[in-house]
DNA sequence: TGGAAGAACTTACCCGCAGTAAGTTACTCG
DNA sequence: CGAGTAACTTACTGCGGGTAAGTTCTTCCA
């Protein structure tokens, strides 16, 4: 017979089960069930811990977003330059989208979250990307120019959303193009654009 | 009493149906019933014609998706030079999304079918518009340099998800900016690196 | 050391909805 | 008219998200 154990520690084992089925199986193929059995312990339990499946794929979603923003930002923040900074920015994306390949299918599933309120909270995980993303452009930005908000904004959705489109097209496609030819591509296309947007 | 109808008119019928609510209240707060309720019809005479709730809503989607390439083509075709094409197609991405919200709701719910056989015929119909980018990235190379086909991938598929997500955050930012500032921005952000890309 | 208080956990259900088996009704053409 | 078939329905199953109402374990103070 398994032990009772403290809130904390149950939770913990709850959402690192939810995080390796949702994993295998993708949000639709996993039954709230599976994950009570997976952890030996019965539904309700689980609903009262998370309240209901999307809050409990939404908490994985969210550690595990957190994670690889961790993993971004020290890349970047370790560069030297902002050119640098970009590139190696792009490389550990991909490069912690390929070590941590459930970590990634969880994150592509978060499409499942269209409707609904954790689809609100879904995306404020996403917009801290995008608000990395922007920091980055505004930080590169003359002092004395006026900044366009908007464009900014435009920019770093755009970056966002397509750095997020290759690393669903690259496991699909087993894992090529290398991280670093992505990046430097990625850069290659980019770097001059935010230079005239400097302009 | 309704009369009945003979196969390919009904399947219209349930098509424009679904489409409607599918459109209003996402792919899971809808119901097969709710559809066949709409319809003035049975259930089960949609599962003969469409085989699954999946079934039906990627035949909402491949069809929306069909009329959007045609609008985005067109553009494109239309413009005098690369660099106008370019411009165009980006506007008339965002301005048929604009024209036609409830499409645009189908089309992002596509996030639902991240499983199943469905995705893979959902993923053919992205497929397409990679393709029609790369199909200009191609046309604009010098004629004299080796194609790096990889590369050409990653910008399409790049700039295919960065207009994706762009729209996507347009609607939630009701409706602004404006297709045109959007163009241009991604005009002025992309244009130099197919530049550089091509040298 | 007993026993109240509360936290951790379960049993046994409900119900909405995707999907189906088996039949019924209306149209069509000889 | 009647046989054949296409269009359609009634009436169900089962799965899975979610819950009401308890039951056991553990702690901690008298």
């Amino acid at each position: 017979m398994k032990r009772r154990r403290d809130r904390a520690a149950r939770e913990r084992e709850i959402l690192d089960a939810a995080e390796r089925i949702f994993g295998d199986r993708g949000y639709q193929r996993t039954s709230m069930d599976d994950i009570a059995a997976e952890v030996g312990v019965s539904k309700p339990l689980i609903y009262q811990y998370y309240g209901s499946k999307d809050g409990l794929f939404l908490a994985c979603l969210s550690r595990l977003r957190a994670q690889l923003l961790d993993a971004v930002s020290e890349a970047v923040l370790a560069a030297p330059d902002a050119e640098q900074a970009m590139y190696a920015g792009f490389v550990s994306w991909f490069t912690f989208l390929d070590e941590h390949p459930r970590a990634w299918s969880v994150m592509v599933d978060e499409g499942m979250l269209a409707a609904g309120p954790a689809a609100q909270a879904a995306d404020e995980v996403r917009g801290d990307f995008v608000e990395l993303i922007a920091t980055m452009v505004r930080l590169n930005l003359p002092p004395d120019r006026p900044t366009d908000e908007e464009e900014i904004q435009i920019v770093a959705q755009s970056i966002s959303g397509a750095t997020e489109r290759l690393a669903i097209w690259r496991t699909k496609n087993n894992g090529s193009p290398t991280p670093e030819k992505l990046a430097s591509t990625l850069q290659t296309l980019l770097w001059q654009g935010l230079d005239a947007l400097r302009a």
